[in-house]
Order: structure tokens, then C-alpha cells, then sequence
DNA sequence: ATTCTAATTGCAACTTAGTTGCATTTAGGA
DNA sequence: TCCTAAATGCAACTAAGTTGCAATTAGAAT
């Protein structure tokens, strides 16, 4: 048994709990979001299913179609482009923190960082759902910058 | 005295306070975020200055400028624009959180809610910065929903 | 005050992530 | 197997933001 196989398994499940068809397109992308496990671009997920990936308009519409019914989160937004991500850990009211590394920009999970509570919030706003960024640097730079050698763009 | 005219002294104290020119299209754009204190787009911000409005391109590299010397802040992104504000009542390690309307989607600004500690960061990441974006009904929009009203789009 | 130069501006052309309209295909219930 | 609403693919489009370059200008040097 492919480990595929295990993904587009968890993927059908997934359609079918929201109602969804299980079609080609989305049966893919999900597979393709579950493995990765981490935030993706329309364009990384035409990549990796390359050549048999969808049209562009299709992952669109399919990523809106599923961040609709909650299977998947649009996770952040960088250099213009939107990075998605299965939510299937996820709670209702956060995500786990995205942390950016300023020096090289790769985008990192945390998935077991709870975002805090939030105290002081101005009366009338009821708060359904909290989202964190984090910016520093990485383990990787750290050691670069330790080696005296320094990366600069 | 015209209300103008401190802006524009302000503006040009934080130009000079960072080694950068005092240029026409640099006042005018501080100028316009100092007034209005809330996160606006390039297009935005044109509008404003109609008809003196500097150029789209000047605009974009004047905002880049002063974001680079922290004068102004890439606060979020909405509908693929990019919402500058500026960024003198933000403390180093982090600007105060935006609450997004799930309704209207307007987004406010909490000046005064602090970003709590966050625990159980990895070892490995050193956080420089954290940004909250938070979610949920605006006070108009319950009261709307109070008085029987369905306003879904 | 005048001169000089690097920095800034404006314009036009471009890039590209994401969207829209529409004809064709398909999932899955009847 | 049939049927229909939903989903797909393609091409054309939209719009935020960028790039190259020639013309202008802030402000330091003279």
C-alpha cells in the first residue's frame, strides 16, 4: 500500500464529512496539502503535481471550496502570493503561530505553541478567532551568523 | 495655524529624525497616515491627495522607504492590498492587533490591547516580533443583528 | 547664492497572483 | 442508465505592485 494511497484515503474522508463530491482536483490538492503539511502556494501545489495538476482556475476554486467548509486555512500572505494549509489541527478559535525568519524568510509551523488570551479588548468586539505572527530568526541563521559568515542578500 | 500644517511639521521630524529627504510626496503621504491614524492603501492614500497626488510608483517607493527606517508599518493585507499605517505608538517587539469584522469586514485598530508572552516557542527561534490579527463581530454589526436584521451578503 | 551629485520622481511598460465567463464534462442521486 | 447541478478547463481579463529610464530636485559642498 502506497502512502498515497493512506493520503487520498484521509482526503476522500475528509470531502465526505463536509458534503463535498470527491473529485480529481480536490482529492489531489488535499493529498498534496495533508503531506506537506505545512503552508503552500497555488503554484507549489501545481508543481508537485506536476504534470497531471489541475488548471490554475480549478485549485483555485477548489482551495476556496475547501477553506469554505473549514478543511483548509489560508495561513498567510507573502511576496503577494497566499499560502494554504490543512486546518485538521487546528481549533476553532486559533491556529497554531506562524513564525517568519527575517534573515532567510522561510515560514515555519509551530504547531504546539498555543496563541495566549488576549486581555484589555475594547468592549463591543467579540472575539471568534485569534491569529499570530512571529518574526525572528531561525536555528539555521543563528548558526550562520554564530560561523561568522555573514548571508546578506 | 491650519491642522495641516502640524501634521506636516510632525512629518517632517520624522523625516529629518531618520536622515531621510523632505521631499513633497514624503510629507504629503506621512502626513496622511498621521491624520488618519488607521492602515490605508496606496490607492487610498492617492485619493486623499487627489488631485496633488503623487504618482502610484513614488507612492509605493515612498512607502517603502519609510517602512524600511520604521516610520510605517505593512499593517495586513486585505483583498490583495497591501494597508500601511504609521508606526509611532508601536513598540519594538510588537504593533498593537487589527480586529477584522467576519460581517463588514472593517478592521480596526486596538491601540491599547497588548500582545501577550507567548510560551512554548521551540528552542531554536529567537522572536523579534509578533503581530495579532483577530476575528470575530464589530459592535455595529451585533447591534444590527439584535434588531432582527440579516445583513449576509 | 551657486554648483554639483546622488537621491527622488514621473511615466510607460511590465509582471503576476488571482478572477470571470462560458462551454464542456462529471459526480452521484433518482 | 438517466439526469442535473456542480465542477472543470480554457482564454481573456483585472489590478496591485514593480522595473527601467530620463528628467527633476534636496541639500551638502563650494
Amino acid at each position: 500500500m502506497k502512502p498515497t494511497d493512506n493520503l487520498h484515503k484521509k482526503a476522500a474522508n475528509l470531502l465526505v464529512s463536509c458534503g463535498l463530491k470527491k473529485t480529481g482536483p480536490r482529492l489531489a490538492i488535499l493529498a498534496v496539502l495533508l503531506e506537506a503539511d505545512k503552508p503552500m502556494t497555488q503554484e507549489q501545489i501545481a508543481e508537485r503535481l506536476d504534470p497531471a495538476a489541475p488548471d490554475k482556475t480549478t485549485i483555485y476554486r477548489s482551495l476556496m471550496k475547501l477553506v469554505e467548509h473549514n478543511l483548509v486555512h489560508l495561513a498567510y500572505i507573502q511576496e503577494r502570493a497566499g499560502y494554504f494549509e490543512t486546518a485538521h489541527h487546528c481549533r476553532a478559535d486559533q491556529c497554531h503561530p506562524h513564525f517568519t525568519c527575517v534573515q532567510c524568510h522561510e515560514t515555519h509551523c509551530l504547531h504546539e505553541t498555543l496563541i495566549p488570551d488576549v486581555k484589555n479588548i475594547p468592549s463591543g468586539f467579540i472575539v471568534q478567532h485569534r491569529q499570530l505572527r512571529l518574526e525572528g530568526i531561525c536555528a539555521d541563521c543563528q548558526k550562520l551568523s554564530a560561523n561568522g559568515k555573514d548571508h546578506e542578500k
